[in-house]
DNA sequence: TCTGGGGTCCTAGGACCC
DNA sequence: TCTGGGGTCCTAGGACCC
């Protein structure tokens, strides 16, 4: 039967991603209750993922060690090894990308394919099959599969039968399948959000189905009237493999080993933050004309403060200096927890020019500013940095970039210059 | 002896301009 | 002499996700 109109949307969740990768790596790790942790000395100590063994025992994400530990004393815990995580992921969406070309990473293991050819070119819903015996035979790891005509259904579906499940959700099926589950078990259904339908005796994802749209409007703002659209199985958004190319921001930040006043121990904490915000920057090619510090304190009150700037940035030095002059200007003396720096606007090199804001100079000082800033690009990123045309005006431009939703990117960008570079190789 | 670090999207209020 | 309202930009914070 070929499916003419409706998509075919699968969502790939591996399983406890980083303790099965470690179980592949020490095969003595296997069948144990195993959690992944940072060291609590740093006051990092918190579980990020754990084995399903552990699991059963009680043991969860963002749990503290000792309390993990108390919960499961055989509880085996090793520290986060990013390598190698990032190099599994790798050889994972590359086995998701001979199914299809259309493949979206959502983080370092999730990720959406669409499948909507390759179901209408004749293969049946076995492939799921297939593709889950072979991720767990070729690279050891588990997933559970969601399959649907949209995003969000397949996000739910895979969340149904873990580990190493494959779940199909149709449209006809919301009603036994989705509707039951309590709105807090909704994708994009937080905390805050559970509490606030529960007053609105919202129960179920079938209530909120249900419900009064404008009445959820009103409450919830968009964001409302896209969870009541989701919760009745309309979900628009498409599988787009380039939304991994596209940042808004790039961050750093670091809880310090013990709350601090010390200008010395801010300063140089800022100056190595600045460092790999700007490093990350670079090998991203992008420059941001506003800087943003977080400042979190000893009671965990947190503040973020940012100024717009008239021109972009990419260098350490001076990421550093305006992240210095926030901290000096917002700081309230009291002792800090935790600092962070953010680059906010981030704009590609290529289209930095744009920013630059020569109204705000006298007009012999346009030239020499422009020539200075045009060095300075040409120096880092060579000549052809300026064959440029304008073709877009701001407004389009904003348009186009909204779609992107990706998180935790680093890797996932890295991925798509390895694989550029891989496929020159075979040209 | 508590609660990491990386992101995205949305909202609300003030400043400013017309 | 007193005072409207729309639009846009900027900033800060909150909610959510992995």
């Amino acid at each position: 039967m070929k499916a003419r109109k409706g998509r075919v949307v699968f969502h790939i969740d591996m399983n406890s991603f980083y303790a099965s990768v470690e179980a592949v790596h020490d095969p003595s790790l296997r069948g144990k209750p195993l959690a992944i942790a940072g060291n609590p000395e740093e006051r990092k100590g918190i579980v990020v993922t754990s084995s399903y063994e552990a699991r059963a025992k009680g043991v969860k994400t963002t749990m503290q060690v000792w309390e993990a530990l108390r919960k499961c004393p055989e509880l085996i815990i090793r520290p986060p090894n990013f390598q190698r995580y990032r190099a599994a992921s790798l050889e994972m969406f590359r086995l998701l990308e001979e199914y299809s070309p259309l493949v979206e990473p959502v983080s370092i293991d999730e990720g959406y394919m669409d499948m909507t050819d390759v179901f209408r070119n004749g293969a049946g819903a076995e492939i799921a099959g297939e593709l889950q015996e072979k991720m767990k035979r070729d690279l050891g790891l588990p997933c559970s599969i969601g399959i649907a005509p949209n995003k969000f259904l397949a996000k739910m579906a895979s969340d149904m039968k873990k580990p190493m499940g494959i779940t199909i959700l149709r449209k006809r099926e919301l009603d036994t399948k989705l509707w039951p589950l309590a709105i807090g078990e909704m994708h994009g259904v937080g905390e805050k959000t559970a509490e606030k339908m529960k007053s609105l005796s919202i129960e179920t994802i079938g209530d909120l189905a249900g419900s009064d749209m404008q009445m959820i409007e009103g409450v919830f703002g968009v964001r409302g009237r896209k969870l009541h659209e989701r919760a009745n199985g309309h979900d628009l958004r498409e599988v787009d493999p380039e939304s991994v190319n596209v940042f808004k921001s790039i961050g750093n930040s670091v809880t310090l080993p013990s709350d601090t006043r010390n200008d010395e121990k801010i300063a140089s904490t800022l100056k190595s933050l600045s460092a790999s915000v700007a490093r990350r920057m670079k090998k991203k090619e992008v420059c941001s004309s506003n800087i943003q510090i977080t400042i979190r304190y000893k009671n965990r009150k947190t503040i973020t403060r940012s100024r717009q700037l008239t021109n972009p940035l990419t260098e350490e030095e001076e990421i550093f200096k305006e992240a210095y002059f926030l901290f000096n200007k917002y700081w309230n003396e009291e002792p800090v927890r935790l600092l962070g720096i953010t680059s906010l606007d981030v704009t590609p090199l290529k289209e930095a020019y744009k920013q630059l804001d020569l109204f705000t100079y006298k007009e012999e000082e346009k030239q020499a500013k422009l020539s200075e800033t045009m060095e300075k690009l040409k120096g880092q990123f060579g000549e052809e940095i300026f064959n440029i045309k304008k073709t877009k005006t701001q407004k389009e431009e904003k348009k186009d970039v909204r779609k992107g939703t990706s998180l935790d990117k680093d890797f996932l960008f890295e991925y798509w210059g390895q694989k550029r570079k891989h496929s020159q190789d075979h040209d």
